[in-house]
RNA sequence: GCGGAAGUGGCGAAAUUGGUAUACGCGCUGGAUUUAGGUUCCAGUGCCGCAAGGCGUGAGAGUUCGAGUCUCUCCUUCCGCACCA
């Protein structure tokens, strides 16, 4: 073989064979285990960048790993094709978002074919395409006859000047990203999922995903947000019910007022008489919808003049508009406790409202100072109540309990469960996506597509011009007959959210061309997904629509399992000097130069290298050169080793010692890389601990027969072991090195545990936990003859010279540690 | 603000179960090869110190024979927050 290393040569040649044997089609076998690799599909948002490349090479090596074990793997790709940006560069580059999404998904296929990625590209699928949103219409009327899916008010982002909703990424400092004019909150119409309905089950199966990172499902847990509370009303004076949701009804005694969102029906009305109050409302709706912007802004409220009654004390307490209260959550009031509650204490403090404290610490040392906050306050351990009348006297669940208890006898309260989660908001006020099957109807109201009707299909030749969505504009799309009375009607021009399309991707992959059904028998066979690599970014809301579609699919009959990805990798973002690569930032660097220059392999190698993958990854154009010498070096130690060889047959017991020290590493090796890529998926630690034995390779004598049988042993195990990371390289190897078949296609390598044995092993000694010696023991001394061997050091005898040993620590094959003074 | 994570040489990182801190790679220094540049190869490379030795994992405390790893307090950076995907 050529010592030189020619990637294009080598690359083109293995590619073309494997698009010439449709190598990674993949069908049902029910003789294998089945292994499902996915990777989060792109949004074809032009060419491929650097998180592009890091995200579907892992996945890539998971797969090619998993088919060298033997697993009928299926690796599938497509394309999350609806969305914002193609609008945006309609409207820039005065091109239809279809045509523009076309032109990136076939120039990013391309892309990722160069990559050598083992895509089975017979299902390829991109959510634009009716054949694919036609199943998500059909399935949301599915949802909407069983009620999960139903219309309500909700909140946008508005911008007068353009007519038209903003997403929150397109106000910019309470104002249009585009005319900068003020963006104001609007209430409109939008269809939702009752996510709220499955939050119980949401939760609990976390608890089965024990191969997700923790992280991820303590996130998810945050988010959904169960909490054990009251649901209690307050009375007006009127006499109708103020209700409030709270988790401390035991500090239910040190409620002095009660605070509702300026959302609330009961700020209206008190504004309706009280111009000053109407304003502060009114001021409070250019706040964008985002709940940062809302919780990082200066907390303000505003007194509504009204009172309400005090459910056990019967007292009147004022009622206040607090901008910091989520409409959303609850009922959108909120009783405030100062005493015992930090936000409430600085809103009281700030607006010189009363501050009772009604618990108290066993702690001497805590002193109670209604002028300044502290931390104990809040505590719900190691207090007692006080100031509560005959509640005095309890702890936390006691107060809890018996407080809980007098207002379910008295009717004014209920024990409740709440979620923090939100039912999910499927409408969006845009063209491109998928539109929402519905008819409106003047006398039937919301009346749903008949499904022979399906699919409602977008209509793709649009001019675009940026104000609204160009379908609300086209009648020969909105105008048509209802379905329910025959006259006439009009379509909703609201399409879906593109969470719709992504919540649902990885089963229809499994049955992609099944044009009469939205999914089959086969997406039972691969579902739910055995590998799942994306973004951290993703943790909770694709992850978490996508498990509820999921529990929607099996609820329909659809899948019978109940989680959609049983392991969950997260990978970190690349990063070039210190900052997130984008475009804005200006430090993006484009994967196409470098496949050029050096080769996929050596783009894969890099990427796979500089960082384990749940961690961000730091570019460096010198690392990427550093891969591509070990490449090259590689390929000259097999170049080497094939001038020299002569066909013998390993014979393990007529090795000399540095055979066999070889040897062992070659075994150690293969033990470690196979635990790294299986077990820890650390990929950079496996692909450094192949470095280091082929550091090793490189200094051996390649002179006599067992030299070389050593040698060919460990060329063969290398080039297995990277196969996954770099396929083209060790496609072209594997026969050089005598191997059968394609390297793709082999065995795993298998550990010879009679190759790890050794005689002698290090021990380091250490005085007082410093390192003072070290020595070598027999591989079997027992701990009494290290203790000896280790006190009988030159230096360890030094530094225990006028001082006596107290203890003797022996940790067998490590260290031992000898503690004097 | 809330929720989650990270902080180790000049740089990317390793140390997997509390047991030799810095494997592997980059960079740098010196040398060899080369007409030269590049390539390739060899040696060295945490800091202080002539050495013995001492110091060293964001800061500070604690537990332990022993802490990068466990506990607490603090600082900094990053990610998510429901209409970016």
């Amino acid at each position: 073989m050529d010592p030189k290393y020619y990637p294009e040569n080598v690359e083109q040649a293995a590619q073309q064979h494997w698009l010439k044997h449709d190598s990674f089609a993949v069908q049902k076998d029910d003789e294998r285990e089945k292994f499902y690799c996915l990777a989060m599909f792109p949004y074809p948002s032009g060419k491929l960048h650097m998180g592009h490349v890091r995200n579907y090479t892992i996945a890539d090596v998971i797969a090619r790993f998993q088919r060298m074990q033997g697993k009928n793997v299926l690796q599938p790709m497509g394309w999350d094709a609806f969305g914002l940006p193609a609008e945006n560069a309609a409207i820039k580059n005065n091109v239809p978002p279809a045509k523009w999404t076309a032109e990136n998904i076939d120039y990013m296929r391309e892309q990722l074919q160069q990559l050598g990625f083992a895509y089975d590209w017979d299902r390829e699928i991109a959510t634009c395409n009716p054949e694919y949103y036609r199943w998500e219409q059909w399935f949301f009327l599915r949802l909407f006859d069983k009620g999960l899916a139903y219309k309500k008010q909700a909140e946008v982002n508005w911008c007068e000047t353009d007519q038209t909703v903003l997403a929150n990424e397109q106000v910019v400092d309470g104002c249009c990203w585009r005319c900068d004019n003020p963006v104001e909150r609007r209430n409109i119409d939008q269809w939702f999922f009752k996510i709220t309905e499955y939050a119980q089950q949401l939760l609990g199966d976390l608890d089965k995903l024990d191969q997700w990172p923790e992280q991820v499902r303590t996130m998810q847990r945050n988010w959904i947000g169960r909490s054990e509370g009251v649901d209690l009303d307050f009375t007006l004076a009127d006499g109708s019910p103020l209700s409030v949701y709270t988790t401390r009804p035991d500090t239910l005694m040190g409620a002095t007022y009660v605070a509702v969102a300026p959302q609330h029906p009961l700020a209206a009305a008190a504004a309706a008489s009280n111009p000053e109050l109407a304003a502060f409302i009114e001021s409070q709706s250019r706040v964008k919808v985002a709940e940062a912007d809302m919780a990082t802004m200066e907390k303000l409220g505003m007194d509504t003049g009204t009172t309400a009654t005090h459910p056990l004390t019967g007292e009147q307490v004022p009622v206040w508009v607090a901008n910091f209260v989520l409409m959303s959550y609850g009922s959108g009031a909120v009783m405030s406790v100062p005493g015992h509650d930090e936000r409430d204490h600085a809103f009281a403090s700030k607006y010189s409202l009363p501050i009772v404290q009604v618990t108290n610490s066993s702690n001497a040392e805590h002193v109670y100072d209604p002028t300044t906050w502290a931390d104990w306050y809040s505590s719900k351990t190691d207090v007692v109540t006080i100031n509560s009348g005959e509640f005095d006297g309890l702890d936390f669940d006691g107060a809890f309990n018996a407080i809980a208890d007098r207002l379910e006898t008295q009717g004014k309260g209920k024990r409740t469960v709440n979620f923090r989660l939100r039912d999910w908001g499927v409408s969006r006020q845009r063209y491109w996506g998928a539109p929402i099957p519905i008819i409106n109807c003047g006398s039937c109201g919301a009346v749903p597509v008949p499904e022979k009707d399906l699919p409602v299909i977008l209509p793709t030749d649009v001019e675009f011009e940026g104000m609204g969505s160009p379908i609300k504009k086209m009648p020969e799309f909105y105008q048509t007959t209802c379905p329910g009375c025959g006259g006439p009607a009009t379509r909703e021009t609201d399409t879906f959210d593109t969470f719709m399309e992504s919540s649902w991707y990885y089963a229809r992959y499994a049955c992609a061309r099944n044009g009469e059904a939205m999914l089959d028998d086969e997406a039972n066979y691969w579902a739910p997904v055995d590998q799942y690599v994306g973004g951290i970014e993703h943790a909770i809301l694709h992850l978490l629509y996508a498990r509820f579609y999921h529990k929607l699919l099996r609820d329909e009959g659809l899948l019978d399992s109940d989680e959609p990805f049983i392991r969950l990798l997260t990978q970190g973002m690349v990063l070039k000097d210190g900052a997130k690569m984008s475009k804005s930032k200006g430090n993006t660097v484009d994967p196409q130069a470098l496949i050029e220059r050096y080769g996929a392999d050596t783009v894969r190698l890099f990427s796979m290298f500089a960082a384990p993958p749940e961690q961000s990854l730091e570019w460096s154009d010198s690392g990427v050169e550093g891969a591509n010498r070990f490449l090259k070096r590689l390929w000259k130690l097999a170049a080497g080793h094939l001038e020299g060889v002569s066909a013998t047959a390993l014979d393990a017991s007529a090795l000399n010692d540095d055979q066999k020290a070889v040897r062992r590493k070659t075994h150690e090796t293969i033990a470690k890389v196979s635990d790294d890529y299986s077990r820890r998926q650390t990929f950079n630690t496996a692909i450094a601990a192949v470095m280091e034995l082929c550091n090793e390779l490189g200094k051996l004598d390649n002179q006599n027969p067992q030299d070389q049988a050593v040698m060919a042993e460990a060329l063969r195990a290398v080039v297995l072991m990277l196969c996954p990371i770099v396929p083209h390289a060790s496609h072209y190897l594997w026969p050089q090195l005598g191997g059968d078949g394609e390297v793709m296609n082999a065995a795993w390598p298998v550990v010879d545990e009679s190759a790890l044995t050794r005689d002698s092993i290090d021990i380091v000694v250490q005085v007082n936990g410093k390192v003072r010696a070290k020595m070598s023991a027999p591989a079997d001394a027992d701990k009494k003859a290290m203790e000896v061997l280790a006190l009988d050091q030159d230096n360890v005898k030094r530094f225990l010279d006028g001082v006596t040993v107290r203890k003797v620590i022996v940790v067998p094959g490590k260290l031992v540690n000898i503690v004097a003074n």
